[in-house]
DNA sequence: TAAATATATGTCAGATATGGCATATTGTCA
DNA sequence: TGACAATATGCCATATCTGACATATATTTA
């Protein structure tokens, strides 16, 4: 399996390795998990090119460690919403978490 | 007061009219509000134009008439979440609803 | 190598968002 | 006008997300 699919399986709740590796994402799931990686993956380049720890911008953010961690990896415990807020927090701009959300390139926010 | 402004106030969880008035919003929390408010006129207008009912959509989305008007007039109890999966339920794409979020323009997405 | 620092992963009690429901308000049409 | 459909608003029990914490696993540096 692909990494990238595996990630999303995984993003979804789901376990790989499970019968449940069969069952397909609907389009709007697919989407919005893709969403939430991007958003992801955004994050942590902003945070790397701004020199900050996962330490750092969960003091910023008034979060914590572990949860600046699950939202870089996608996990399905976050919401789009703290992602959101925590790209505002690091300077990007609303255009800027817009073009994060569509845009494969980590690099776009 | 301008009805914007004070949609964004009531948007933030406040009552209008309060000593709370004079108080300002950061930058990231004006943002974010923003955004949801952009969120909820392109779903009005999605549905609007699919001529959907409140109650249509909430069936289709698996929600409630009451979420659904929440959504479109900028509630603080709704996520951003909610706003995305309804948008991607009526049709929308990530670029779309990435539109919908930095674009005034309510016809955006 | 070891120590130090950074990140990942699991858990959980408390906080917030949720659907559902009742009901108020608004809009539409005869 | 009244009857009816649509939307708005308030409430609540439950589901979901949250920060915090412990601890495991990298990664870096001396």
């Amino acid at each position: 399996m692909r990494a990238d699919k595996r990630k999303k399986l995984e993003a979804a709740g789901w376990t790989v390795g499970d019968a449940q590796d069969f069952l397909e994402l609907s389009p709007d799931e697919s989407a919005y998990i893709e969403m939430k990686l991007a958003l992801g993956h955004s994050l942590k380049a902003r945070r790397s090119q701004q020199h900050l720890s996962q330490v750092e911008l969960a003091k910023r953010v008034k979060s914590s460690q572990s949860r600046i961690a699950k939202m870089e990896a996608g996990d399905p415990s976050v919401s789009i919403d703290l992602l959101v807020k925590s790209l505002l927090a690091l300077g990007a701009s609303p255009e800027e978490v817009a073009r994060a959300i569509y845009s494969g390139n980590s690099q776009a926010a």
